[in-house]
Parts: C-alpha cells; sequence; structure tokens
DNA sequence: TGTTTATTCAAGTATTCTATTGAATAGTAG
DNA sequence: CTACTATTCAATAGAATACTTGAATAAACA
C-alpha cells in the first residue's frame, strides 16, 4: 500500500469512529445513553425524564440512532427506543470510569449535592452475593416498577422509592436492608437508606446499579 | 432534594461527562490518543504520524488536555504528550468495539484496504503464550524502535518493519515468526508478514496490540 | 372516514467547532 | 545578547450543531 493510500485508509476508519465519539459529545445524548441503559422507553418517556422538549428528544435520539448506538421499534402509535448492544453501555461505563479518574468537577458536583454518601455504608456485589447465600438481608429494588420489570437482581423486591413511605410495613425491621437504583449517580437508593434510617431500619445503598451489576458478568432476572 | 434540584445535579453531571465525549468527537484526535497508546511524542512527531499540520495537531492536543485525556511533560524545548491513565485507553478500546458492532462501515473499510486478512493467520494473546513457553516461535516486534523502546511484549526482538527486509538474515527460518505492530488497525505487521511469507518463512500475525496485550493484564517489558 | 396521538421533519437563528495563517512565547545554543 | 527551534496563541472564515417553532406523518380509534 503506498503512503497516500494508507492515509485515506486512516482517514476513513477514524472518520468512522468518530461517528461514535460525536454521538457522545452532548450531555443530552449521554443522559439518554444512562436512561436507556435501564429499559427501553418511549421519545415522550425520555423526554419527561430528561426534562428535554419531545422534538428535542427526537432529535438527538435520531443522531444517537445514525451512530447505531440505540434501536427502535414501533408498537402502535409510539417508537420504542433501547440501547443497540451490551457493548455500547460498556462504552459508557468506560467514559465515566475515565470522568471519575480525571475530572475532579465530576467528584465535586458529587459532594456538593449528595453530601457524604459514606453514610450510606454502600456495599459492593461480592460482599451482596455473601449477604444473600446467608440469607442475611432483603434486596430492595427501588427504581420505578417498569424497569425491575424490564430486569433486576436476583432476589429483590419492588418498591419505588416513591411509594416506599406508604409501603413501610412490608418490610420486616429483623433484616438489614440492602437498596439499589439505577447506578452510581441515580439517588434513588439514597434517599431510600435515608428514609429507612430515619424509621429505624438497618439499610445500606449497593454500589451497582443493573446495568453494572449486568456488566459483571452477574445474572439479571426478567 | 427538590426536583429542580436534581435537575441541576444531572445538568451539572452529564455536563462534565460530555466534555470527554466531545474530546473524542473529532477522527484526528480519536487518531492522536491511538498514537499515543504506543508510546509518549512530541506535537512534532505526532502531527508528522498523522498528518496533520503542527498548528492544528497542537490544537487538538489542547482540546484532549482541557478534558484530561492526555498529559504533557517539557523536555527542554520540546512538549512530550502521553495518555493520562490507563483507563483513557480502556475507553477507546470500548468505542472501537461498538464500531466493530455496530458500523459495517467500518468492516467494508477495512475489507476494502485489506483485502483478506485471514491469510495473515491471526493469533491470539492465549495461543502466543502457550507457543512462547514451548519456544516454538520467534516473535518480533515491527514497530518503529522508539516504541519497542517504551514498551514491548516479553521475548519480543526488534525489527522495524522498514528494515525488515535487508535483516532477514538474523531470523532462522526453522521456526515459524509472529508478528506484531500497534494494534489491530495498524498494516505494519501485516506487511511484515505478506514479505516474510514471500521470502519463504512461516510467519503470522498477532491480534494485539502493546497496549491491548497490556489491557488484558499481562506484562510489558520496558 | 375523520379525529386523535406520538413522533418526525423542516426552517431559522444562535452557537460552537475546525483548519489555516501568521505572530508571539519560552527555552536552547552559540 | 542573538538567533533558533518547538510550541502555542489569536484571528478568521467556513462548516457543523443545537434548540425552538410549527407543520407533516403514520398508526389507532371512533
Amino acid at each position: 500500500m503506498q503512503t497516500r493510500e494508507k492515509r485515506t485508509f486512516k482517514n476513513q476508519l477514524y472518520e468512522q469512529f468518530a461517528r461514535i465519539g460525536k454521538a457522545l459529545a452532548s450531555p443530552h445524548r449521554l443522559e439518554l445513553l444512562d436512561v436507556l441503559a435501564q429499559c427501553e422507553r418511549t421519545v415522550e418517556a425520555l423526554a419527561l425524564e430528561t426534562g428535554m422538549s419531545v422534538a428535542n428528544a427526537s432529535q438527538h435520539l435520531q443522531v444517537l440512532r445514525a451512530a447505531h448506538l440505540v434501536e427502535v421499534r414501533r408498537d402502535g402509535v409510539s417508537m420504542h427506543y433501547r440501547l443497540a448492544d451490551e457493548s455500547v453501555f460498556r462504552m459508557w461505563q468506560a467514559l465515566r470510569t475515565v470522568g471519575e479518574a480525571q475530572l475532579a468537577e465530576i467528584d465535586r458536583v458529587v459532594h456538593t449535592f449528595l453530601q457524604d454518601r459514606t453514610q450510606l455504608q454502600p456495599m459492593d456485589a461480592q460482599e451482596l452475593l455473601h449477604r444473600l447465600s446467608d440469607d442475611q438481608v432483603i434486596l430492595l429494588d427501588v427504581r420505578p416498577a417498569e424497569e425491575y420489570t424490564a430486569g433486576h437482581l436476583p432476589q429483590a423486591r419492588s418498591i419505588p422509592v416513591t411509594e416506599l413511605e406508604v409501603r413501610l410495613a412490608e418490610l420486616s425491621a429483623d433484616k438489614e436492608i440492602v437498596a439499589y437504583c439505577r447506578g452510581p449517580y441515580c439517588i434513588f437508593a439514597d434517599e431510600a437508606v435515608a428514609l429507612l434510617h430515619a424509621r429505624g431500619y438497618r439499610a445500606r445503598r449497593l454500589e451497582q446499579g443493573v446495568p453494572e451489576w449486568r456488566a459483571l458478568g452477574l445474572p439479571v432476572e426478567v
């Protein structure tokens, strides 16, 4: 291959990879990917969840679709978007890891809004598996019910954080409760643990969300 | 936390992650990251390697630096850039994986320029380790000498592809030769294997480059 | 068939990004 | 101190992107 031909090859190759990079170049699109990592959703639901206008959400979704990061199916009048592939979540996870390692601002934002998260005594997957096998804990999925339905951790019970207060009676105070939600930047589990502590329960937060759990190669129930 | 406050939190968080996404949104910057995955380099060397003007390369490097994907050190009059962190390479790798899985165009580009790569009988890390332990193969690093110096596979010998033809006498034809280079889209090893085949050697191509080898957790010698 | 609903498209404006050019800076060598 | 080298900065013009608004589709339902 000639030098010029090699340049053409590389240009075309990096051009293609940059299509994916460009799709990641917007905070709105990253949020869409993050939400879609839980389960598929309609345009309207995504717009609501992310606080964007429907038209704007739709446009960003097409950018993601053009880069083949999401796929779509029609169901009646609604379009349901979902991540194209497990590798898309892994890329988002890799990007987050870089951010956590390199951007002090991310730490600062988390600290500003979430105060001291260590009070929630984060538990990792390893420890959870161990405690579950001994039947020592109640595992609580505090995400919206539809996300639980789309896939949840084995042995988890669904009590969305919005319903937790009125459904406390369902929980025995004998065992420790481990709450999980969407992932490391989701605050549903934080809120649940805070509420449970206030009501005298022993409760901790699981570090992983469902997508991180799946990425660890651990089983998810549908 | 109030609804409005939650939105502010998410906005700030995704805004930060998008800094990294934006840094990945240019083919030139992806190529810079890819080249830097081999070893640190000066601005001039990067400009030469990627076919960009020095000023343009410098500007793109500052974009990468602003996103904390690369770091820089001064050595006399030259600035040496390097990847900030192993996690940056892993992110680039994750992006490539998505591209390979989702973008048919990437396959098409590779096929157009590289014809049939299976003729080079790609070998994976597992098989190489096995063959090396039995002393059955010669392992050849065909990258430029400076990249070999910055880190190479254990037991590898350095013969840059540009020098291979005149240094063939150094290689015994008894053993099979395994050539590797920068990674899956680098053609140095392809060229080396083709040349070796033409001269009657048994030769194969290693799938991984040094950064992929390192990312597998395998040792790299300096 | 006409109406409703969810989504996409098209147009317009504001903003941001890119590559080029030439000048400025910071360290080195004479 | 002067000349030189490697890099960065500043200014520019052109290209691409973002968000809004209102209209257009396409399926579902009465």
